[in-house]
RNA sequence: GGAAAGGUAGCUCAGCCGGUUAGAGCACGGCACUCAUAAUGCCGGGGUCGAGGGUUCGAGUCCCUCCCUUUCCA
């Protein structure tokens, strides 16, 4: 009787494209549910977009565009992430759906039910010109520790203080500005302190082999905190104007985007059923009955910042809320990935981008095998290292595995026409096999990939040792000892058939071309293929190809498509080395592509204003016509230049260049200037006739 | 401020309930080999296991204090 499991990952926030957090939690739970249908177990994989909140609301009014429309724009991006990593998700859906808005209001409804529910007036800044009320991330003012400037409404990013805005100095909307106004509103509470939601957690949490033991106790701190940590109930709604799910009885209130958002597991998990995919997947029952059956596994896997909704809120909504819904069996927490030991964050994006990694030609399963190699089941950090990416994937993957079939093969079908025949008794060989299946199978289903890699690459020395001390290559020569040249070289291709059903969860194309190409199987590989002895192969067939240090030099490069948020980040360590390692190889020999110079948007520009800056040394602020449109552009040639002689005149523009937050504004470009050895800067001009907005090329 | 995780060779990490001379991979040096899209094998250098104290016959492994790093605080 197969295991029947429910996989989720977090849902990404529909506001822009994956980032490399996104990737790597991705390829985490893709590598677990490879592995869990390679045993014959149905797993159901389904992921969607968290598409409500604020936030969407307000960059779609940016853009002038609905949030559907804004929502719609970032979930037509997925499927090339999704494909690229080989991730095999069953289903994508999105919060802002029909069936998340039905599951929504009946978990709201039944849980109210319960008794669980209440209403509080709440006091929260109001913005009179927007006339709405701001989430703490929109209202900036003064810290009141250490008095830093234009600090947001809940921590203070300079000195580190968390605060409530009402205690911000000065306080102004982020939106517009204006002062905002303390007013009271009515808001709808889930009562997470009821006696019973506590009794229930903590039997919940303590259930053995449930969570992490890491994440049992931090959720553990929260369940019992007193005084100022005392659990807390939840705020679950929002006041209109807000993008989300309307609340049924409470006109112009509008379910908070975390109370959603989770059930959207569920509602992807629903239009997964309703698609016929479940069928199709070999599950006859109902969504419903699928749900509400004892032995269905839901498993999420988050990242460690979501602990706290999905350890407490999250498991006492759904045992609250009644059958069919039910707890989770597991909530599995991975830490973040740092890119070259500098932390990335949401908001700043981080200098590996997921898209730039594919555009640029790289091997989808490089990154799925360095990843799986530093994954654990921990919540520990892991660091995303160049050199050791190109070290790792370089001599495990090629100098290792791929190496056996590629010395073996050749000899098997030079001189056996393809066939494999093993001297000896086989039993011992095919017991070995299984014990290392067995050892990686248990590091696989705990997630303690990088133990798994470790014990296949050990086997993998040792086929590879192996080959060596019986050096087929010798036996070649003596007609009289083809027997035991064919052996060696068929213990060999075993070896490597094992290597790659072992590997198959993480390399899943090379494992299929392996199994298809060399082998000449008409599928691809399942676990107990790992105990049966292939007869004869195929002429082998370049399987994977080295990874070129250049690439990470590309990898690195600023002015990504795809990363539109990435440059921001260029004031943290990893993209100052990343931007000085790019500037030495361009000093250096490196050849650009005309691709990648096409990449760079130039145009031509007319300066309409040029202004000096109060506490600029030396900046001016520009203002450029563009053809088509206005910019602002912040150039460091005030040395040089008298802003007066600069209005009016051509120049070149870097069009395409991401916004970039400046202490006087933002940027929207970059003028270009020569400078030499203490000279300059020099403004480019464009000759007589070419007009504004005219593309370089 | 409160809390959590972690500090082991140049790098990335293994070291379970304390037990012989602290391990692996990568990198580095040397040798061997030539079957393999320069891939492999063997040998070697290199660590007072963050610091100090304690428990113990014996501690990287347990306890205390301190230092450092990272993260979380709805």
């Amino acid at each position: 009787m197969p295991r029947r499991i429910f996989v989720t990952t977090a849902l990404p926030y529909a506001n822009g494209p994956f980032h490399i957090g996104h990737i790597m939690e991705y390829i985490q739970a893709d590598i677990w549910v490879r592995f869990q249908r390679m045993q014959g177990q149905q797993v159901h994989f389904v992921c969607a977009d968290d598409a409500h909140g604020a936030p969407i609301m307000l960059k779609a009014e940016a853009e002038g565009i609905s949030p559907q429309q804004l929502v719609a724009r970032v979930a037509a991006d997925r499927p090339r992430y999704l494909q690229g990593f080989h991730l095999s998700f069953d289903h994508w859906h999105s919060t802002d759906s029909p069936e998340n808005t039905r599951l929504s209001q009946d978990i709201y409804a039944r849980l109210k039910a319960a008794g669980l529910i209440y209403r509080k007036s709440v006091e929260q800044f109001f913005d009179p010109l927007k006339g709405m009320f701001l989430p703490d991330r929109y209202v900036k003012g003064e810290c009141p520790n250490c008095h830093s400037p234009d600090q947001y409404g809940d921590a203070c990013e300079v000195c580190g203080t968390v605060y409530a805005p009402t205690d911000l100095i000065d306080p102004y909307s982020a939106l517009t500005g204006a002062k905002p106004l303390l007013k009271a509103s009515e808001h709808l509470f889930f009562r997470l302190s009821d006696p019973r939601c506590v009794a229930f957690l903590e039997d919940w949490l303590g259930t053995p082999g449930r969570l992490q033991p890491q994440v049992v106790n931090k959720a553990r701190e929260w369940l019992a905190g007193s005084g100022a940590q005392a659990l807390a109930d939840w705020d679950i709604s929002r006041d209109a104007p807000y993008f989300g799910i309307p609340i049924p009885d409470a006109p112009g209130k509008y379910f908070y985007v975390w109370l959603d958002a989770p059930i959207g597991y569920l509602a992807a998990l629903e239009s997964y059923f309703e698609s016929g995919k479940a069928a199709a997947n070999g599950e006859p029952r109902s969504f419903e009955q699928f749900l509400a059956a004892p032995d269905t596994e839901q498993i999420h896997f988050i990242g460690k910042d979501i602990i706290y909704f999905h350890t407490l809120f999250w498991p006492a909504m759904l045992r609250f809320a009644g059958p069919p819904y039910r707890v989770p069996a597991h909530v599995y927490v991975h830490g973040f990935i740092t890119v070259s030991g500098a932390k990335m964050s949401k908001s700043r994006g981080t200098g590996l981008s997921p898209l730039r990694y594919l555009e640029i030609g790289m091997d989808a399963e490089w990154l799925r095998y360095f990843l799986a190699a530093r994954l654990n089941g921990s919540v520990e950090d892991l660091d995303f290292n160049p050199d050791d990416f190109v070290a790792r994937v370089n001599s495990d993957l090629i100098g290792k595995y791929v190496n056996i079939a590629s010395r073996a093969a050749s000899f098997i079908t030079r001189s056996f026409n393809g066939e494999l025949k093993f001297s000896g008794d086989t039993r011992e060989l095919v017991r070995a096999a299984g014990d290392t299946a067995a050892l990686v199978q248990k590091s696989y289903e705990n997630r303690e990939f990088g133990r798994a890699m470790r014990d296949i690459m050990a086997f993998a020395d040792r086929i590879n040792q192996e080959f060596d001390a019986r050096k087929p290559w010798v036996l070649a020569r003596e007609q009289s000892r083809a027997g035991e040249l064919q052996d060696v070289c068929s213990r060999a291709l075993y070896g490597f058939k094992l290597l790659s059903v072992l590997l198959t969860p993480v390399l899943p194309a090379v494992s299929g071309r392996v199994a298809r190409g060399l082998f000449g199987l008409d599928r691809g590989f399942v676990w107990s293929d790992a105990q049966v002895l292939p007869d004869r192969i195929n002429p082998y067939e370049h399987l994977m190809t080295r990874v070129d240090p250049r690439q990470l030099d590309a990898l690195f490069d600023s002015g990504v498509p795809g990363a539109p948020a990435a440059n921001a980040a260029a004031a943290t360590p990893a993209a100052a080395t990343a931007a000085a390692a790019t500037a030495a190889a361009a000093s250096g020999n490196t050849v650009l592509s005309i691709d990648e110079f096409r990449r760079i948007e130039l145009r031509v520009a007319r300066i309409v204003r040029a202004e000096t800056i109060d506490g600029a040394d030396k900046l001016l602020k520009l203002t450029l016509d563009l053809g088509t449109e206005t910019r602002t552009v912040f150039a460091g040639i005030k040395s040089a230049y008298d802003p007066a002689s600069l209005t009016g005149r051509l120049t070149v523009v870097v069009a395409n260049l991401a916004p970039r937050k400046m202490k006087f504004g933002v940027s929207e470009g970059m003028v270009l200037a020569a400078s030499g050895e203490g000279q300059g800067p020099f403004l480019l001009s464009a000759d007589a006739g070419a007009t504004p907005g005219m593309r370089i090329t």
